[in-house]
DNA sequence: TGGTTAGTTAACCAATCGGTGAAATGAGTC
DNA sequence: GACTCATTTCACCGATTGGTTAACTAACCA
């Protein structure tokens, strides 16, 4: 079942490894030793990370002698990232409109009880 | 290995099902039932999307009577989409800094060529 | 040509994931 | 108490994930 983008944006983003990466890669391009350096596990395990990345499209890839520099592609972030900002701002809504009834009723309230004094 | 929050909640965004139950949210509260119902998958396996969901913090669950009413939490949408956003923006500004660059180039090199006409 | 450096592929493993059906729990209703 | 509705737990399944070691490919260097 191929995924859809976002799934394999999401769950690309999941991993703290790839995440790092993806961090070291906003600084810039670097070769798949360098972005391994930083990590105790073995050279297949980052290469496949890559492999994952690049099938979320969050990277691709060049050819540079023996070495194949990586480079951060945005576009699926900025997918992700709207889709999140989204949801989240429909949700804040909902509360802003709840805030507005609440201070409404509140003042109806304190109108209707201003002389009970309790 | 207890996962990060951020790798939790990505995780949790991975799946289309999660999201569609998210997005669902999003309009308010709901129970099991009512968030099952457009998909064609059984009752056990909902359950268990909102439990990954209640573990990543994306949903609160109360109870009213026999109802597990459910809803959306925005805190860990928001600390996903900064995530996103600041390495995004970081590779972004790399595009400026090279535009720049090159415009201040072509200027030089307009400039030194200017007698060459081709 | 042979050696070194960079990276990938293959085969394997344990753990997790996304689903199922069947049984158990929990809370109102007759 | 018995019945029903809402939801969860359990035991299982096949597929995927994240890692390993060992072997392979590809490009440069002497």
């Amino acid at each position: 079942m191929t995924a859809d983008q976002l799934s394999l944006t999401f769950s690309a983003l999941a991993d703290p490894t790839r995440r790092a990466i993806l961090a070291r890669l906003a600084g810039g391009e670097a070769s798949v030793t360098e972005l391994a350096a930083p990590f105790t596990m073995t050279l297949p395990a980052i290469s496949k990370h890559l492999k994952v990345l690049e099938r979320a499209k969050l990277i691709s890839r060049g050819r540079d002698a023996q070495w194949r520099p990586c480079r951060l592609r945005a576009e699926p972030l900025q997918d992700a990232e709207e889709w999140i900002e989204r949801y989240r701002l429909l949700w804040e809504e909902r509360f802003d409109r709840l805030d507005d009834y609440l201070s409404e009723a509140q003042a109806r309230g304190a109108k209707s009880q201003e002389d009970h004094h309790d």
